[in-house]
DNA sequence: GCACAGCCGATTGTATACATCAGAGAGGTC
DNA sequence: GACCTCTCTGATGTATACAATCGGCTGTGC
């Protein structure tokens, strides 16, 4: 696994994750072997990963998709994720060392200047993803920084599914600004040590994102 | 996947889960093949989802081990669990089917025969498997009755972890008995569609397991 | 006696050949 | 014309052969 897997896994994930690959697309073992370069028996390994991540739905004798949810289970995926990420914030704040604190302000930074410099609306695929990207480390930096093996491995799962749902696709301008926002928020609650408030910041940051996805419907 | 492969990680999970392999034990792929009579390639895709599962650990040209958990990473782990068994109890107590709730009822049933029915203290291997066995199947229905993908396939992953720990192992007849009580007004509270009594029931459910682990220490 | 270099066995990683299965499409029957 | 069946194609599932890598052992030099 130590090359040609691991690196089908990266470029097949990436590909999802920046919306190369979209929602319930099929993936063919012998595509995506031309695609990263390497025989099936790799990709097939990196498949298997990808879907116990829970990205990559494999159905026996038939074959891979890039995973979909249901509308209807949405609204769960979004609660547990708050949950979830709402302990890790807490953690955060009674842990972080100051290299997480620094990572943190720096990813706050990169996301407002992205927003700010921002053209017109609505953004253009490119700018959505990197926007996407930044937004994704920021939420993954302060589950590394609660250092807890046991919830970080856990709500990675649920981040990804969140960030394949490109529910950021129509984001308006004050949607990205308040996100923006509760980022920095977040940032300063963590920096302050104060458990509670950022426990509550990213609930209320994450369930914004949960009705946004329900007003979509 | 269809047979070879499901059936390997079958066995392997069910050989980690009743304890035949201990947490750090090197998995190597031609044992385990000659164990599943298969092939290595199906042995490798059951380590695979195995590892993601959360139960295996592989290092890149090294090998696949059971995975270990460190005495200071529990305390986490069994509060992420606890936290997300709360709130699946809760969800079950709101959208439980009548079949659910016979499930739950038949399994508090067997286990509180076990238990009362066992001989003395300490309990053998066997008796201990069978009594692990039907407390997993428990919170795995519990699961289930949620009727949440997100919350059921998350959840899954620390519960096999905290199984795999054997933390039964040497509970006394009173833990266990404490135990058996706590499932069955679990099962009541859900009965009752008392969300917030059985998330309640369940997080101190746990928490009392994660006192006991705790202890051993 | 100790440290280090190089070799060797064992194990994992990858590619390929073959077996098996699911689904699409043609052809036939009612 | 609708439906059923059969075949056939393309994909996945498995086994095996070969390549690359790791760790321990041995033997040498100091």
């Amino acid at each position: 696994m130590s090359e040609a897997s691991s690196n089908a896994y990266d470029v097949i994930r990436r590909s999802i994750m920046e919306g190369d690959l979209l929602a319930g697309q099929r993936l063919r073992e012998a595509d995506l072997g031309r695609l990263c370069k390497v025989s099936r028996t790799p990709i097939r390994e990196a498949l298997r990963r990808l879907e116990s991540d829970g990205i990559v739905s494999i159905t026996p004798n038939s074959g891979a998709v890039v995973t979909t949810w249901k509308p209807d289970e949405l609204p769960d995926l979004f609660l547990v994720r708050a949950t979830l990420e709402g302990m890790a914030a807490q953690f955060a704040a009674q842990r972080r060392s100051e290299g997480d604190l620094h990572a943190l302000t720096q990813l706050v930074e990169a996301m407002d200047e992205m927003v700010t410099k921002a053209g017109d609306f609505p953004l253009g695929d490119g700018a959505l993803a990197r926007i996407a990207n930044i937004n994704r480390e920021f939420h993954d930096t302060v589950l590394s920084a609660a250092r807890s093996r046991a919830l970080h491995d856990t709500a990675r799962r649920l981040l990804d599914a969140s960030v394949m749902l490109r529910s950021f696709t129509d984001y308006d301008r004050s949607a990205l600004e308040r996100s923006c926002a509760q980022h920095r928020e977040l940032t300063e609650a963590i920096a302050a040590r104060d458990p509670e408030r950022a426990c509550a910041v990213m609930r209320a940051h994450i369930l914004a994102a949960r009705g946004g996805v329900l007003a979509e419907e």
